[in-house]
DNA sequence: TTTAGCACTCATCTTCATTGAGTGCTAACA
DNA sequence: TGTTAGCACTCAATGAAGATGAGTGCTAAA
């Protein structure tokens, strides 16, 4: 592994580097950080640090830049987390949490707050509709022929689904099968809605079970209601790897296509916890300059949703990762008292 | 005013630098537009547009440029409208109506398309509230102290929010003030809630009154549930005109503000049909070298919502100002018929 | 009134030299 | 053996000078 001086020269470079976004060189780390020794020795150091991969050379007269290998290492071993003060974590937990009562404002929230204190982009997974757990259904008649399916989730979300029957219904029957329907689903979660359950709303409802399965329980289990926002998209027009606008394009590109965008996210919300993609870490081509930071949130103790941070590779990832962290307990915290 | 050949040569200039985003110079024109006449002649005439304002030259030895005086006129008197041939209003109306039950996502498609169309950016402000019919109002009583009110509201669109209360409610309780609630408010629209009908509620329901009250009816009047999308904000750095980073960096931090965008939009909802900003027209100095083509979307006969397209000056007005209007008008058609 | 001709302007492109940050290598030193 | 000073070398970036060419305005003739 790398010895101890090494390692203080790729952090140097990799600090150097994240704050002016130029190559460095072996004179400006000997003069900023005194590592005690002279720009030659240093220049050896890094001439090694090249050899195996953890910094790389623009071209022959220039300085070095931290490659992904660089970050990497410099994620997992060097970084020191970056720690807030009491009142920081305060002003940031009040600042989303006043958004408590709904959900997705809550979301939004949070995501504006992290682009913000980013500098990045940022962006959010509402929870994942299968995730949650049923807590109340109910079926409410507007007019002959149309009904208003009334779905309450356990943290506090409310979906909704007009429908349209060809029998009518009357309020005491719409009460019924909603009794019904509330002992059934009551405490499970969409995903544990398997075709029994399905099939036995639909014998013991009949034509209003049918549509009910149809529209409601699988049209939701389908798409999942998995909503991507993001924020922040003008903040990385300031980093200067994307005074390029044709690479800023493809980016914005990739934010502009939910799916794309769910496919980037997916494999972050597979582990718990802050996961970090550097980037040719990440899967998709067009954002191999690019680093992902994110985080997955919770409720109670489910993992419902994503939120995270893209950008430039050069990042100040102490930074980014403790925000990200925070805000995701932050968010989980809040979702889960909604409960 | 202008003469027969003046009109001519500013039609021609300004199509052809709508084109080509280049300075258009007497020579081009002659070549393809065949007016007859030598460049000679048209530098004579450009001459002439110039002094008058409708033309302007960026540097001596330029070519001529559309002034936003040029552009007003063009698409107040030159420009003939864009028309549609049925297939492909059918395509269009198809491609919206794909998602005709649920209000947002029929917005939001409407949006992306008119994105995709213009390969602008595409905004829209969501139906506000206070326009809107009261359908149906409905409390549900989820546990001991939590209340869920669910508003529905004329063209199919369902609010609701989750409400704590001192006092518990039993649910023929709740039934009673639904019932009661329900005949005070249907049929009549936000706006009409006056304050008035406010202190009937806090008088009739006593502590609930005084919530829905505070939290749902005041909440939603006063932020309106102005909900603006935008999508396709990737065009724009296609645009020559914004590969100046720069530039694009001020309007993408537009867009990204929900109130800027609002205060934007909020000239145009005032008008009916089709409105047009172009450049300096525009209140916002950020945006004065973008144009804006906007219509109102209708439920029924009641404007509800503005949408539109952001896009550099020299754009297409005649494709624009067709699209807006067609896709806000298939818009409107099928808002309405979700009533 | 129109047009051909011509001198003039000026952004843009190309070329070329200059500059300076930074390196690798070598030899001397501790 | 590890460290450092010295030096030649490389190469992106900057800028000046000249060439190019698109486009104009003006004048005089048709």
């Amino acid at each position: 592994m790398l010895d101890e001086r090494k390692r203080l020269v790729l952090r140097a470079v990799i600090e150097d580097y994240v704050e002016t976004a130029e190559p460095v060189g072996s004179r400006t780390i000997a003069r900023k950080h005194n590592l005690g020794v002279s720009p030659a020795t240093i220049r050896n150091e890094m001439a090694d640090l090249e050899e195996t991969g953890y910094l790389h050379q623009p071209h022959v007269s220039a300085g070095r830049v931290p490659s992904d290998k660089g970050y990497r290492f410099y994620v997992d071993v060097l970084m020191e987390p970056h720690t807030f003060s009491e009142r920081e974590y305060g002003v940031i937990y009040r600042e989303i949490s006043g958004y408590y009562r709904e959900m997705e404002r809550l979301i939004r929230e949070a995501t504006r707050l992290l682009a913000l204190l980013t500098q990045s982009i940022s962006v959010v997974v509402a929870p994942r509709m299968d995730r949650l757990v049923f807590k109340h259904v109910q079926l409410v008649l507007l007019d002959e022929n149309s009904i208003l399916v009334i779905l309450v989730l356990q943290p506090g979300i409310v979906k909704n689904k007009l429908i349209k029957t060809e029998q009518s219904y009357s309020p005491a029957q719409l009460h019924e099968i909603s009794t019904a329907l509330n002992q059934k689903l009551k405490g499970i979660t969409y995903r544990e809605l398997g075709p029994t359950v399905f099939s036995e709303i639909i014998r013991d409802f009949g034509e209003i079970g049918t549509v009910l399965v149809e529209l409601v329980f699988r049209g939701l289990t389908e798409d999942k209601g998995e909503q991507v926002y993001s924020s922040g998209t003008a903040n990385i027009l300031q980093q200067p790897e994307f005074q390029d606008v044709d690479r800023a394009r493809v980016l914005l590109e990739i934010l502009d296509e939910k799916e794309r965008l769910l496919s980037l996210l997916s494999d972050a919300s597979k582990s718990r916890g802050v996961h970090i993609a550097i980037g040719h870490e990440n899967p998709h081509e067009e954002m191999q300059d690019c680093s992902l930071v994110t985080s997955t949130y919770h409720v109670g103790r489910d993992v419902v949703g994503t939120i995270g941070v893209i950008g430039p590779t050069r990042m100040e990832y102490a930074r980014v990762v403790s925000l990200v962290d925070l805000i995701a307990s932050s968010l989980s915290e809040l979702l889960t008292e909604l409960k």
